[in-house]
DNA sequence: AGCCTGTTATGACTTAAGGTCATATTAGAC
DNA sequence: GTCTAATATGACCTTAAGTCATAACAGGCT
C-alpha cells in the first residue's frame, strides 16, 4: 500500500527528450504523466473508484486537460494495451529467425507478454474492463490483437515449414488459438489471482503445446 | 446448495405460479420482469448506454423498486450467468454416467454453453463488462468458475479412468484448461463477433482435444 | 524586440445517472 | 376491522463526466 514511489506500472517509453520543439515536448511529457498517474491509481483504488479529477490533480494539471489527451479514461488503459502489442511484434521479428525450438520461443513470448499482469493484477482486471466498457475501446482491443495475430501467423508459418508444428490447420488459425489459450488462462487467472501467473501460464503451455506441435512420429532434435 | 440465502436467485422462468402467498407470486413476478427488460434493452442498446431508470419504466415500476431486487445494473447480469452455470452441472451429472466418447461430450457441453451468446452477441460483452466492473460481481464470476470446474473435474476424472484423456495432470488441471480454452475463445470472439462462434469453438476444440487426450505410446524420453 | 496565429490549459458550468430515504401503499395475520 | 411488516415510490442528494469560453502560451515572421 505504499504510494509514491513504487514503480508499480512500466512506462510505455520515454521519447521525450528526443522531441525537436518545447510544445511536443512539454506535450509528451505531460500525457506520459497522465498515463503514470493514472495507472497508479487505477491500481491503487481500482479503476472505477478513480475518477478523472484525481487523476489530473495527481498529474498537477486542470481537469479540462485531461480530455485534450484521451476521451475517456478507458483509453488510457488503452494506451497501455497498444503499448503491449507493440513488443509483440518486436518480439516475433526476432523470432523468426531464431534458432531456439518453437515450443521454447512460444512459451517466453506469453511470458513476456503477462510479466507485467504477474506483478499487478489489478491491472490487467482494469484492462479488460476498460476495453469491455464501450465500442471504441472494444474495437481497439480487437485491432490490437488482430495485429498481434497477424506477426503471430508469420512465426507459425515458419516453424511449420522447419516441421515443428502440425500443418493440418492454417498459421492464423494457430496463431488464434494460442492467443484464444493465452488470454483466457490470463482472464481467468484475473478473476482469482491467488497463485502466480506464470504457473498458470506453464500449465496451459503444456496441455497447448501437446495440440499444436507436429503430431507424426518425426525425428526429434535437429 | 443453499439457495435460501442467495440474495440473487437466477430463476429460470415463470416460477411464479407455483408459489404459495400472493406476495411472494408478485416479487417473483417484478423481479422477472425486471430482468427481461434489462437484458432486452441491454442488447438493444448497450450495458452502460442503459439506465436503471430506463429498466424500471420498462418494468412499469418506480425507479427505488429496482434496487429493493438488485444493488446495481451489473448484478441483473450475474444472476443471468449464474443460471448458465447452472446447466454445467445439469450436464456433467448426465455426461459422467453417459457412453458417449469424451471428445463428443466435451465438446456439445461448450456448444451447449454458448449458444446462447451465439444469436446475441451483445450479451456475452455486457456480461464480461459487468463482471470485471466491480469486485463483488467479479467475485461472482470467479465462484461461478470454480464451480464449474468442480463438475468438470468429475467429468475429467471419469474419463481418466476410461482411458480416454491424459493422466499427467490433474483433472482439476484439465477442468481448468478447459476453461482456459473456451472462454478465451468466447472473449477474443467477442471481439469481434463476425463469424458463427460455433466454428470458432470447433476449431479450438480440435487443438485443444489433440492436447489432452491420452497420448497413446508415449516413447518420449523414457 | 513586438506582433500575430494557431495550440494548449483551465475550471466554472451543465447534464445526467446512481443511490437514499421518508412516506404511502399493500398483504397477510389475528 | 385493525395492526404489523413487507414493499413500492419518486423527490432529493451527491457525484462525476464532459463542455466551452477564455486565458496563457509557443513559436514564426518582419
Amino acid at each position: 500500500m505504499n504510494t509514491s514511489t513504487d514503480p508499480i506500472i512500466p512506462e510505455p517509453s520515454s521519447p521525450c527528450e528526443k522531441l525537436p520543439t518545447r510544445r511536443e515536448r512539454r506535450r509528451a511529457e505531460t500525457r506520459e504523466r497522465l498515463v503514470d498517474c493514472a495507472l497508479r491509481l487505477f491500481s491503487e483504488r481500482g479503476f472505477t473508484a478513480t475518477t478523472i479529477e484525481d487523476i489530473t490533480n495527481a498529474a498537477d494539471v486542470g481537469k479540462g486537460t485531461f480530455f485534450n489527451y484521451f476521451p475517456s479514461k478507458e483509453h488510457v488503459l488503452a494506451s497501455f494495451a497498444q503499448f503491449q502489442m507493440g513488443k509483440i511484434q518486436k518480439f516475433v521479428t526476432q523470432a523468426v529467425h531464431s534458432t531456439q525450438p518453437a515450443e521454447r520461443v512460444l512459451y517466453e513470448l506469453a511470458v513476456e507478454l503477462t510479466k507485467e499482469y504477474d506483478r499487478c493484477p489489478t491491472l490487467l482486471q482494469n484492462i479488460l474492463l476498460a476495453f469491455f466498457s464501450g465500442e471504441s475501446t472494444r474495437r481497439l482491443m480487437a485491432d490490437t490483437f488482430e495485429k498481434g495475430r497477424v506477426s503471430l501467423a508469420e512465426l507459425m508459418k515458419d516453424r511449420q515449414h522447419r516441421g515443428e508444428i502440425r500443418d493440418d490447420f492454417t498459421p492464423t488459425e494457430l496463431a488464434l488459438q494460442y492467443q484464444r489459450a493465452l488470454f483466457g488462462t490470463m482472464v481467468i487467472w484475473s478473476l482469482a489471482p491467488t497463485r502466480p501467473l506464470s504457473d498458470c501460464l506453464k500449465e496451459m503451455w503444456s496441455v497447448l503445446w501437446s495440440g499444436m506441435r507436429a503430431q507424426k512420429p518425426s525425428r526429434r532434435d535437429a
